[in-house]
DNA sequence: GTTGAAACAATTACGCC
DNA sequence: GGCGTAATTGTTTCAAC
């Protein structure tokens, strides 16, 4: 993990269907070169995964929430877990110190799709004794 | 954006790299037509990049925060922007609803890191009056 | 949408330092 | 271990339909 490296992968996140002889021009190495750099990085794990980032808005998912949980007890923990991968509108749960347990990212179509999310999905679970919602008014910054 | 711009959506998200070939056999369809789709979505601004997934934790960010800030006055909302854009350890930035103003999604190196980022950087700004953050114990989901 | 030819990029094997 | 060159293989692009 070397200067070269790191510029590689600030080309990668800006495009990461550059191809290697784009970088190579950039980092002033063979395609051979770049691609072997890539794929260590790949076999190392500090590339996670090549993606795509998708427009939400445009997907219909027009409202961004945060829902702070409580959870009662860690035997409900599972179930909860569970449920969280499940969803796709909860798209990041982390555990987070405090007086709220979890901290969940959601996206949902309308105000009804969050009140259903909140409601139906989130405090349907055992062990949710409280919530608490942070609504997205827009969104100045987001490094995905 | 039909049943099979989906699928292709899908597929990218797991893996950005797909070959067009690759995608064309799950969706059976020849190249030219999944490149065309996609080309398409990517015109439509439905994607709006492709990118990689970089291990926040291989890179030496250990620490994964959220800090909600409350800004005194509208008049200071440039400033505040421009010092969000600029710092590369706050990942996300929203405009939120509520008791707080915006909240924060950062990483840090280290528990001293992260209070360099609070008291030097987020409480720096004119206008910041008051500050709440977050730490993430652990990560149950994060789609990127 | 598909097919096929041309252009392009990645992979592999090899030599080099 | 990391790099470059050149041949091979695979992929995309561009036409025509």
């Amino acid at each position: 993990m070397d200067r070269i490296d790191e510029q590689i992968l600030r080309l990668l996140k800006g495009n990461g269907r550059m191809t290697s002889s784009e970088i190579g021009k950039h980092v002033h190495l063979s395609i051979p070169a770049v691609s072997e750099r890539i794929c260590k990085m790949e076999e190392r794990g500090l590339i996670e995964q090549f993606s795509v980032k998708i427009n939400r808005e445009k997907m219909g998912f027009h409202l961004l929430a945060f829902i702070m949980v409580q959870l009662e007890k860690p035997e409900h923990i599972q179930a909860f877990r569970t449920v969280i991968q499940e969803h796709e509108q909860i798209l990041e749960c982390h555990h987070i110190a405090g007086e709220y347990d979890y901290l969940l990212k959601t996206v949902s179509r309308s105000p009804s799709d969050l009140e259903r999310l909140i409601s139906d999905t989130v405090k349907q679970v055992k062990g949710v004794v409280k919530t608490s919602t942070l609504i997205a008014l827009s969104t100045v910054k987001e490094e995905r």
